[in-house]
DNA sequence: CGGGCGGCCTGGAGGC
DNA sequence: TGCCTCCAGGCCGCCC
């Protein structure tokens, strides 16, 4: 399930092989994913542009093409993408292929069809629907726990599910939530408007610590996440809660617990996670 | 309008 | 071995 640190990992593979390679064909072969993909539309837009460069907005991926086009891609959870320089069989999930000039191929592969891909036209992924709406990056110098402290002051959700919320902060998903909200002490259902500037600071620091270590082990892995290259990443992070219900807590020793928040499962230690003391 | 929740989807795990 | 059920999860849209 690709989450921040996998979409960026992928994003900087892509980076480093895409641009410059000219896309002459496409095939949609299963249109049926999160949104139907429009191959007209795809067609119309991105065949015979060359890539430029590759962005991330959130868990988006945004291939800006020439003529100021884009496809934006998102891997659901079960996405990937293979760049491929020789010709390889085809999987019953390679759902949309993109051909290259010089005879390379990007596949997007997706068993659960959770993603999308979608051709965007010059100007449209300013306003488009899908990152409009967007919060801030979890891992952007302008993103301040002054404005997380803020804006979480009025609400009283629990803090686990605020920071899952891509609305508040994006990228954030189930495994570094828990992983974050751990290492920064904070008990997951607290209030989030119990939260003080300083639990703020902490926990934007903690975030962005699990995020950046994961994106230097190169993504973390667990069932589906196949890389750019098209090898499988193994690289399982080390991870001090997410999975371990019943196992010891690695700083206190004590039993991980399991609950469940909005019908996900959230994992912590009680005693080093406590409800928050300031107000 | 904040926010919880159902549904989408399929492969893998576990139970019998 | 095979069938069944459950679970994983990002994100939209529904609904209280």
């Amino acid at each position: 399930m690709p989450e921040l640190p996998e979409v960026e990992t992928i994003r900087r593979a892509l980076e480093a092989n895409l641009p410059g390679r000219k896309i002459v064909d496409l095939h949609v072969r299963d249109p049926r994913l999160r949104w139907p993909v429009d191959e007209t539309r795809l067609r119309q837009l991105a065949v015979f542009e060359t890539v430029r460069c590759i962005e991330r907005r959130s868990k988006y991926l945004l291939i800006q093409l020439g003529r100021e086009s884009a496809i934006l891609l998102h891997l659901g959870m079960s996405g990937s993408l293979l760049l491929l320089t020789e010709p390889t069989p085809l999987d019953k999930h390679d759902h949309v292929i993109f051909d290259f000039e010089d005879g390379s191929e990007l596949r997007f592969r997706d068993p659960r069809r959770f993603g999308m891909v979608e051709a965007v036209q010059p100007g449209g992924l300013r306003d488009h629907p899908r990152l409009v709406n967007l919060g801030p990056e979890p891992l952007a110098r302008s993103t301040r726990p002054e404005k997380l402290f803020a804006r979480a002051s009025r609400l009283q959700r629990p803090v686990k599910n605020l920071l899952m919320d891509a609305g508040f902060l994006v990228g954030v998903g189930n495994i570094y939530a828990n992983e974050a909200l751990f290492h920064a002490g904070i008990h997951p259902q607290t209030a989030a408007s119990e939260l003080g500037l300083d639990e703020w600071r902490l926990l934007l620091r903690c975030v962005r610590r699990v995020l950046r270590k994961a994106i230097a082990a190169g993504g973390t892995t667990l069932n589906d996440f196949v890389n750019s290259n098209g090898e499988t990443g193994y690289f399982q992070l080390s991870l001090a809660v997410y999975g371990r219900e019943g196992e010891r807590c690695k700083r206190c020793g004590g039993e991980i617990q399991r609950i469940v928040q909005v019908g996900r499962s959230t994992f912590f230690c009680a005693n080093c996670q406590t409800p928050s003391i300031t107000s």
